[in-house]
DNA sequence: CGTGCCAGGTGCCAT
DNA sequence: ATGGCACTTGGCACG
């Protein structure tokens, strides 16, 4: 029996379901009419609406409207659920420590209580991330420019950690700030940030966002202070396998 | 009739409640045996397991595993749900065009189909946001320094938009960037590039950090830059009133 | 743990 | 639509 379901519970039904729920380490959805009050980092209240609310075996919580793919309130992995009982009315409690944060549910009515006792063993395989454009560029250094050599994946510097780090072939560092995506502002100013640090120890230093695309505002920035741009899509193979820190002795 | 739900669905009975959840703009929620896939900004496949799949009627679509705040696959608002019958399962299928994602999910086997017709009116309302702390820095200036006067709020320049313009006792355009939570390198970047935008038409420019705290390495990179930095707390009050453009002519 | 940074980020608001 | 940026960002990997 790997789920159970009641509509309209009852005071003793939606108790069943939330105990039991939680000591199988089921994920629980209830749909209620219920009101939120949340405190914490920040602060907020919820007036009375329909809403459909998940809890997680690993204590995530999660408050969804009838609206956006993002919860109204939520709770992170790790927080601890309990419950009270009033006299007409149900209050679910989810606290987490450090930092001390607490989401009070309090249940007007209850349409539907369930749960489902989940078995999952699979992991999601994601193609098209930034990580896997740092290793294709890794392997195939040529697509930034001829003779370009990588010298560090994943580099700390002074302040802040480089994507990837080469020389070109007149002997230049350079400093390669990848975005999967079209780059912004931040992106321009996160690759100025580098350049500048190395600068400071190495002579001439190269800057060089690579990104599918840029914004207006990057493009006039970037040129503005002397980096460069190059054209590269983030490629939607299979990983190949954890391409670790490479270190090629000093620079 | 606000809820409707069935227990180990015939296929009939799930695509009743499909299309009944669909065409009453009902959240629809799923306990479901499933295997996903998913092509749009990036690519992913998840292998068969049990999940939670909620359809919301502006077009959201998550999927969820048992652990974890996030969705593992999702689609945002304005999706266009279709689903497709094969011999033995059904397939829903969510397209989203600009960008064009499509998400898959064939459902192997449906423990429990749902939906709520919500009825739901009601708006968060947040108390210590970013939006707060500048309402009450700009309300507040001596909080920053005694004579501190503020100019521009959300003002745009050159490279980016600052969060609060003013001026010292001493007559110096200062640069407030403001966080909610403890500041890092990034934030440090920015006031930067706020800070030399406006160095290159007015004179002396001072930028300060406001924040609750900061990161070792933004400490140190502020110093390095002869930046500066203001313990402020994001207030956690009713926010007032939508304090909109405030312009004190030029500056 | 804190620091740094990506994310299929999402959401909000401005031009 | 594009742009600039905050978010109770969440999540991860590394020192």
């Amino acid at each position: 029996m790997k789920v159970k379901s009641i509509e309209n519970p009852s005071q003793e039904d939606l108790l069943n379901i939330l105990s039991e729920g939680l000591s199988s380490e089921a994920i629980i959805t209830i749909f209620a009419h219920c009101r939120v009050h949340y405190d914490g980092r920040a602060k907020s209240e919820l007036g009375n609406g329909d809403r459909v609310i998940i809890i997680k075996p690993d204590g995530s919580f999660l408050i969804h409207q009838r609206e956006k793919r993002e919860p109204v309130n939520w709770q992170p992995p790790g927080s601890r659920v309990s419950f009270q009982v009033e006299e007409d009315r149900v209050r679910i409690i989810s606290v987490r420590r450090k930092p001390r944060e607490t989401l009070e549910v309090e249940l007007l009515k209850v349409y539907l209580a369930s749960y489902l006792q989940a078995e999952d063993s699979e992991e999601l395989t994601l193609m098209g991330s930034e990580a896997e454009m740092r290793d294709y560029i890794f392997e195939n250094p040529e697509v930034i420019e001829e003779g370009f050599k990588v010298l560090f994946k994943e580099k700390p510097i002074k302040h802040g950690i480089v994507d990837l780090l080469g020389r070109d072939k007149d002997g230049n560092l350079v400093v390669l700030e990848l975005k999967r995506r079209r780059a912004d502002l931040h992106a321009v100013s996160q690759l100025k940030r580098y350049v500048e640090d190395l600068k400071e120890e190495h002579g001439n230093v190269r800057g060089i966002l690579v990104a599918p695309s840029l914004t207006s505002g990057a493009k006039k920035l970037l040129e503005k202070e002397g980096l460069e741009f190059r054209r590269v899509k983030p490629p939607k193979r299979e990983k190949a396998q954890r391409g670790k820190q490479k270190t090629l002795d000093s620079f």
